[in-house]
DNA sequence: GAGCCTATATTTAGATT
DNA sequence: TAATCTAAATATAGGCT
């Protein structure tokens, strides 16, 4: 990731790469026939959305809905259900962990960027570390639980749907 | 768009391309202090997910049932005001992820190599709001793990509409 | 603000192991 | 199947209009 050497840009910036990540995201849809849908709100509450075929459509199949049941018997389907519902639970507390670490890291990264800029406040690096380290172990735990209930043959890639790429802070 | 010579490979670049949206998408978030969500569907039916703070957060907020989060610039000067309070926060927070530390050496977890020095960094008050936000979403999680829920419903209705962008084809 | 420009940084297709 | 490498394609920050 390229340093920003003043926040004035920033807004500028965000325009470019959001075009540049919806131009991705049309080309992954494309060259590989995947399906996409992205909704993105800047900092300041506006709204934008990719969507191939559109983003309801998508969204509908994520959250489930027109998923065809994982086996046809009755009596194991509310079972089944829930165990979705836990795996989802699972993805989603990874993912958000994931995400934390990585911002950790990026920061760690762009710290001595955005330094030289004005209002300052502190935390001390160690706090920091200590910060990452429980992160890490906390993704750590949720990984082993997520490994526990992944079992059974659910079309969600429960780790690798939350998986944040790991060179992100690149 | 670079060409793809067989159709033996696509596999693969779809792995790549997957992982390079998702580290773009993960970059716009840190970066401008987007929020975003990323569903993919592959050919063959996998799905795959970026979410920060979470894709339901954000579909949610989406679909239009959410308020959108207050506007950062505007409470700006109410932020700088309470500087201290927030710092105090912080560091409570982060005392409490200590003892999360605390809790994996009890059982006998391994958290020996920390490092000695521990020199001051700067944050700005940018970084310091999204390191804010991560926390809140963090301490969300943690009292949720301790929980460890049977929901049963997806509280999801209906929906908007997407905008494909024009420059797709390029 | 929206485009253009370009030097630099990043991504990636294909080959290889 | 996954990891590594590299030449070439692509994205992009910042300067400019």
């Amino acid at each position: 990731m390229v340093k920003i050497k003043s926040a004035r840009n920033l807004g500028v910036t965000f325009s470019k790469r959001r075009a540049g990540l919806f131009k991705k995201a049309c080309e992954l849809c494309t060259l590989c026939g995947a399906e996409i849908a992205i909704v993105i709100f800047s900092p300041d509450g506006k709204v934008f959305s990719f969507g191939h075929p559109s983003v309801d459509t998508l969204v509908e199949r994520f959250l489930g809905r027109n998923l065809p049941p994982p086996n046809n018997d009755v009596h194991n389907q509310q079972i089944v259900n829930l165990r979705e519902v836990r795996i989802r639970e699972l993805n989603t507390k990874l993912m958000n962990l994931e995400g934390v670490l990585q911002m950790e890291k990026n920061r760690g990264e762009s710290l001595r960027e955005f330094r030289k800029e004005s209002p300052m406040e502190e935390l001390n690096l160690f706090q920091l570390q200590h910060l990452k380290k429980a992160l890490e172990i906390l993704k750590q735990m949720v990984e082993k639980e997520a490994q526990m209930v992944n079992n059974n043959a659910f079309p969600f890639q429960t780790l690798g749907s939350a998986w944040t790429p790991p060179n992100c802070a690149s």
